[in-house]
DNA sequence: ATCATGACATGTT
DNA sequence: TAACATGCCATGA
């Protein structure tokens, strides 16, 4: 279903020059929070200029990835008046996507994934 | 506290 | 089916 496709690269031409956003916001934006993975699979094809996937990095304000030409990537944020640091966006959560969400009051736990999150092991006591 | 690893979730190719 | 430019959580060191 390319809708999701064309949702993301909507979302992404929208963001804004000097803000970025992460993969998972953009999926979260495009309908499933939960497909960061999709997006940035969806990016890779980069099938349009319009769409800045250099604006979409990971969370944490990482990079992320940007096929072998990461540093590219960096030098395109600096450009737009972002400051990056060897690996994170410095300041990112204030130049984070202003749709984004900047305001992060605790994380939500899931108990569904939490739940398979265990890998089963021995958990303490 | 931080880094690394394991596992699952979600969607496209 | 498996891989991927991820994310989140929990655990182990």
């Amino acid at each position: 279903m390319p809708d999701f496709a064309a949702r993301v690269l909507s979302i992404v031409r929208r963001i804004p020059v000097g803000r970025v956003a992460t993969y998972g916001d953009v999926a979260a934006a495009a309908g499933s929070p939960r497909a960061s993975r999709a997006v940035g699979n969806i990016m890779r094809n980069c099938a349009s200029r319009d769409v800045p996937c250099h604006r979409v990095v990971a969370a944490a304000g990482r990079l992320g990835g940007y096929g072998g030409n990461l540093e590219l990537k960096r030098a395109l944020l600096r450009a737009e008046g972002l400051t990056v640091t060897r690996t994170v966006i410095r300041e990112f959560r204030d130049r984070r996507w202003p749709s984004a969400a900047q305001g992060r009051p605790g994380r939500r736990i899931q108990p569904a994934a939490r739940a398979r999150a265990k890998t089963g092991k021995s958990r303490a006591t």
